[in-house]
DNA sequence: GAGTGGTCTAGACCACCCG
DNA sequence: GGGTGGTCTAGACCACTCT
């Protein structure tokens, strides 16, 4: 029955409770890969793919010479979850609109030069949308985009196609830096959110960029009854029973 | 000189930019395994483990017989950094200070009693406090422990060692659940953390358990001004030059 | 059926670093 | 110096799934 379970992640598992629950603490010292190869009759690579792994994951430190030790909890790493908007709110079982506000060819102010990356003062695009959950707005983006590294983007008309939806479908792959903060809306943000100022909103602030170049920078609003980010548990948890 | 680096990293980071850059696109197939091993002369194991560790990534969906296809982007994760709070603050060169408002064993209410996967109706742990940056309330902590997984920390007396703490050290590995939302402040809280009613706060839910097990369920509130969520960078984004 | 990825072995050599 | 992890090979068998 237990025979489709591959042998490394048997080894993983078991090493992985034994530091759950305490067996092994912070600190502790590992059986070395040979030792345990022979405990659980497979060879060293099977044992240093799972110690690998749990090295991965934050669970163990390795050293050479000195072993494999039981990490020190570092209160660790959140992943979340940040799927395309449309596909957050139709989720939500509304319904999905773009609404096409601005789109400006001007020189950004100088905290988004230096955000982006850019040397001088240079004419960039700047396009401003909201997205609409059934009757409400939900976002609120303020995208600029770097034309020296996507300059097609000034030949697009973005009234259709909202600047996040054609950068994913243009722009190479991305890593994407983010910041989420709580604010009050000021009046002119109240006015674009349609919700009462001093009402708060959550801000998202995202880098789009690929290794050293800046693709885009986002401030994207959102009417804080509305929206929250939500964190997937890292790793197995076992959710049934 | 390029003797140092690993071949299984050679292979990956050279898919890595073959996509990055638009060379391979979404839905096309990579070379098999045994083609790059051919390409790359190494072994079929060297690239199999680049290209696992690319699937891990989310660059790349592997399927048997289909192949190794470039993968949708699918907006991706987003790892954040939850620190401690007193490293927190003390790296924004400020005066960690924790103040214990108030512990109680009672019954909690129904929607915590659920979210703690607690049947019936049981006293619980409740522990409320403040951490102080400098002079402002930096964050307010109100906590249910479960005593049927930490039936220790009835004994414990947290007027000096927060309830977060407490568990870093006596709870097992163990993984959180989280929420970010933005809300305003009721009077109640304005008055716990020191700022006016309506203000707006960054609220974190967050869930600790084990497997199955719930540990711990807190409600965070941080005055919107002084706390912002940083995600860090996914992957290696070679900073340098 | 055939081609692909998934896992595993036994053995090897190297790099690191603690004693 | 010697024990440890890091990488690699050549070969093998299996599981899946497309055709």
């Amino acid at each position: 029955m237990s025979g489709k379970i591959p042998i490394y992640q048997v080894v993983k598992e078991s090493l992985r409770e034994k530091i759950d629950t305490g067996i092994l603490t912070t600190g502790e010292r590992i059986s070395s890969e040979e030792e345990l190869a022979g405990e659980f009759g497979c060879s060293r690579l099977t044992v240093h793919r799972a110690l690998r792994e749990l090295a991965d994951e934050g669970l163990v430190v390795r050293r050479r010479r000195a072993g494999t030790l039981v990490a020190p909890r570092d209160s660790g790493e959140v992943m979340f979850r940040v799927p395309r908007i449309r596909e957050e709110i139709e989720a939500l079982g509304l319904t999905y609109r773009y609404e096409f506000l601005d789109r400006r060819h001007e020189v950004p102010r100088s905290a988004v030069l230096k955000l982006l990356r850019v040397e001088g003062r240079r004419k960039m695009l700047r396009v401003v949308a909201r997205h609409w959950a059934g009757e409400r707005v939900f976002q609120h983006e303020d995208r600029w985009l770097n034309l020296d590294i996507v300059p097609d983007a000034l030949d697009v008309d973005f009234g259709a196609a909202s600047a996040y939806d054609w950068l994913y479908e243009h722009a190479p792959y991305s890593c994407i830096d983010h910041e989420i903060s709580a604010i009050t809306a000021d009046a002119r943000t109240a006015f674009a959110l349609d919700v009462d100022e001093g009402a708060a909103l959550l801000r998202i602030r995202r880098l789009t960029h690929l290794t050293v170049r800046r693709v885009s920078y986002a401030v994207l609003s959102h009417p804080g009854d509305l929206f929250t980010v939500r964190s997937e548990t890292r790793g197995y948890s076992l959710n049934s029973s």
